[in-house]
RNA sequence: GCCGCUAUCGUAUAACGGUUAGUACAACGGGUUUUCAUCUCGUUAAUCGGAGUUCGAUUCUCCGUAGCGGUACCA
């Protein structure tokens, strides 16, 4: 059916609730793409850049693609590529085109797209854009050369006269650059050189809008004059703002602490959290909402409300924002989510061994705790009987002389107790108290170190049903022997 | 050095050119929780500096300064 250009811009606009004036430029579909480089991280930095494109794609309905950068041959391998789509899979950062989906612009790796470099360098040259010097390959600029030396480079340089280069980037607004010398496309080895493969792959995979960091905006000029001399649309740039290290100067590096996605599914963060708090780097919804499903982000999120000055990355905001996740988490998935945790963790064997017993701890430390990190330490004493007595702890509340007197009364109201639910240990402990004319917090903290070896937990009830009798009766024995 | 980008509490951010400059995290102090955490109330805390435009500037312009990025036959 055919359909007019109003008709289409119509029909986008209804189905994506978007401006119509930032279709001004395409007339068809949004294709972003992610094209990371394969070598063996996936950097935070990497994992915004990749969702700020998702959020743009999904938000207007686009494509999103997924291509690999591995020109770099030496450090390529399968793992590397793995590294890739583990990361974007856990955020969450599904791709319409490229790699293991397939697509109708593939393929979808650089290092399989030697024919089509060739084929778009042959159009340059057939052009009369290229020449070669000292075996490269370089593109060539269109205007009046002269030489000039260069103070800091200490060389005679060839300039061009050429007028700056106009960029419209969709965060920045209006940016100028003069590019005034000609550079390398193809190296003496043989390999294109990065804005070559990159500009050659957006105009061979159709892309509208390149969103990437802003460490690229300074290549924009070279990418801008490649596309005039290709013939080809520019594309809209969105140049986002780069990722600060907590502390001390520069951008984050992935020697950082905190700097790559590994570390956070290692460290069991919900990928949900840690997407919701990338959001908010650079992004908001211009008003107060901080917790926020990604369906609202996708719908409210667009290029031009994203900020223009670099972020600081702030760790603790993330631990709160993962902690808010998990008190909000169904229960069961609290579950599931902590016994896969536990599954790849060095204490998860004894954990695990009672899948009864580690359900109702899991239930006991989801409002406690602020990631699932802290679950073998917060819940070791459940699980094994050789767990070490806080020494700090230990001294302050033995040193009053009465407490190995709570410690012997609560060893003898034991065996009569109630131990089936909270409400009834907490009863018969009250009894206990009332009965000796003390209350119950007298009893509490000497029973807490016995069955814990902390005085920071769950409830002392919970922790006395959850072990039962015998291991409750087993500690209280053995620290009043201990002491 | 040169080129580009940026500049609001410690951090992330909000504020049609008119607000007592808001919110969240952090910090600190209460309350709740017979522990801890949660939750809750409160306190501290910001428009980088200087000119200009304007009745009025956090907001627009210019100049400084600082931060960041680029300046490769790296990506």
């Amino acid at each position: 059916m055919a359909l007019t250009v109003d008709t289409c811009c119509f029909l986008l606009t209804v189905l994506t609730k978007h401006k119509p004036q930032s279709f001004s430029l395409i007339m068809s579909q949004v294709r972003v793409r992610f094209a990371p480089s394969p070598t063996g991280f996936f950097h935070i930095g990497s994992a915004r850049t990749a969702l700020f494109n998702w959020l743009y794609a999904r938000h207007t309905g686009g494509v999103f693609i997924l291509r690999i950068e591995d020109t770099d041959k030496e450090r390529n391998s399968e793992q590397f590529l793995n590294v890739i789509y583990d990361s974007l899979r856990w955020l969450g950062l599904n791709w319409d085109e490229g790699p293991l989906v397939g697509g109708a612009f593939g393929p979808y790796r650089q290092s399989e797209r030697a024919s089509v470099y060739s084929e778009y360098l042959q159009k340059l040259k057939t052009a009369g854009r290229t020449y070669e010097k000292d075996g490269a390959v370089w593109f060539k600029l269109l205007g009046e050369r002269y030489e000039v030396y260069d103070e800091h480079r200490k060389k005679t340089v060839t300039k061009v006269k050429v007028a700056p280069t106009a960029i419209e980037d969709q965060i920045r607004g209006h940016v100028e650059r003069l590019e005034d010398e000609d550079f390398v496309i193809v190296r003496s080895d043989g390999n294109p050189v990065f804005h070559f493969v990159n500009v050659v792959d957006d105009i061979a995979m159709q892309i509208t809008h390149v969103i990437r960091g802003e460490d690229h905006l300074s290549n924009t000029s070279k990418h801008v004059e490649l596309f005039k001399a290709f013939g080809a649309p520019v594309p809209a740039f969105a140049h986002i703002p780069l990722i600060l290290k907590q502390n001390g100067p520069g951008k984050m590096s992935k020697r950082d602490q905190g700097a790559l996605i590994e570390e956070y599914q290692k460290r069991g963060f919900l990928p949900e959290a840690l997407v919701n708090f990338l959001c908010l780097l650079g992004w908001n919804p211009k008003d107060d909402r901080e917790k926020m499903l990604i369906s609202d982000v996708i719908e409210l999120f667009d290029l031009p409300g994203v900020n223009q000055s670099n972020a600081r990355f702030d760790e603790k905001k993330l631990a709160h924002m993962n902690m808010a996740y998990l008190l909000a988490l169904p229960t069961e998935r609290f579950v599931a989510e902590a016994k896969l945790f536990f599954q790849k963790h060095p204490a998860g064997v004894a954990a695990l061994a009672q899948p009864e017993v580690f359900r109702e701890v899991m239930l006991l430390a989801q409002p406690k705790i602020k990631g699932f990190e802290e679950l073998p330490a917060y819940t070791g004493y459940f699980f094994n009987e050789d767990f070490v007595l806080d020494p700090k702890v230990k001294d302050k509340v033995m040193a009053k002389p009465e407490a190995k007197t709570r410690l012997g009364e609560l060893i003898a109201a034991l065996p009569s107790m109630d131990l089936s639910n909270d409400s009834a240990i907490e009863e018969a402990i009250k009894h206990l108290a009332t009965s000796n004319s003390l209350g119950f917090g007298d009893y509490q903290a000497v029973a807490r170190l016995a069955v814990s070896g902390t005085n920071a937990g769950p409830s002392i009830t919970s922790i006395f049903r959850v072990l039962g009798r015998t291991r409750v009766e087993q500690r209280l024995s053995r620290l009043l022997a201990l002491s």
